[in-house]
DNA sequence: TTTAATGCAAAGTGTTTGCACTATA
DNA sequence: TATAGTGCAAACACTTTGCATTAAA
């Protein structure tokens, strides 16, 4: 629990670096994102959150804005928008290009791709009930050398 | 040209098969998949295809037919729904899922996650020069029975 | 000739915006 | 006390549905 005011205030911090203010609604937003540690929909969030007196449009702007300051990630399914705190996630992932002729191995760096990929795993854990914690990808080709 | 004929043809096998009709509307949305031979969002198509007297609610119906009777995939982005023929789709790649407790191993299907990553692909071969010609992904977790 | 499919318009979703008011820094 | 942020309701964009009509098998 005192974890979760420290989270807090690390995120009050960015807001006020920015210019932006630390408010009552954006404190329990955070707050339901770090404890229910899952992606939520912003209905959901209101259902949970509309008791406090905290309107829908109010969790929609400050979704948008906690995405622009990488606080918090969207992932889209067919179900609908999830949002999920996107800042203290551990995850990470690698990946590395092998060509099948000289041998090489390279890292890739693409940050969407893994960006994208991250989020799919959101899905998958929940489709599956799988916990994934540690994603790798290979690909294999011919590198420009051997492409010829 | 004639390729896309056949297509067409197997297609409307398909829905024949299954007691639905092949129409005119129904041709030219397929059509139109086969041709541009990419993702298209709902009112793309109907940009296309209002010319020929081809409604709106037509083309989502049908979009939705052809999702259940596996023609049509769905892609979910930020920027909105795409769908793209997936019945003749040769893409492929293999995701697999190890339990780092049990050791089990579980393929995945994610077609989304697929479809993105086959996508970046072409980004990762422009930037590196590289050719990609197979891809596959180890995720690392715990299995649902191995969370408790 | 039967029944699935269509176009249109109306109704539903989920999301964004304008505005007067409120609360943070 | 200046200005960012809020709730509410209206506006918006995308999607689905009801219904009378059309067309495929």
């Amino acid at each position: 629990m005192e974890e979760i005011k420290e989270k807090i205030n690390y995120i009050k911090k960015i807001l006020l670096s920015k210019g932006y203010k630390m408010t009552i609604q954006r404190n329990e937003i955070i707050k339901l994102l770090l404890i229910t540690e899952k992606h939520l929909m912003a209905d959901e969030m209101y259902h949970e959150l509309k008791n406090k007196g905290i309107g829908l449009a109010t969790i929609y702007r400050n979704l948008e804005l906690f995405k622009e300051l990488n606080i918090v990630r969207e992932i889209n399914s067919i179900e609908g928008r999830y949002f999920e705190l996107k800042i203290f996630s551990k995850k990470c992932m690698d990946i590395h290009f092998k060509c099948s002729k000289c041998g090489k191995i390279e890292d890739i760096y693409e940050h969407d791709m893994i960006y994208n990929i991250l989020n799919y795993n959101r899905v998958i854990e929940n489709n599956t009930g799988y916990e994934i914690k540690d994603v790798s990808m290979i690909m294999k080709g011919l590198c420009n050398k051997c492409r010829g």
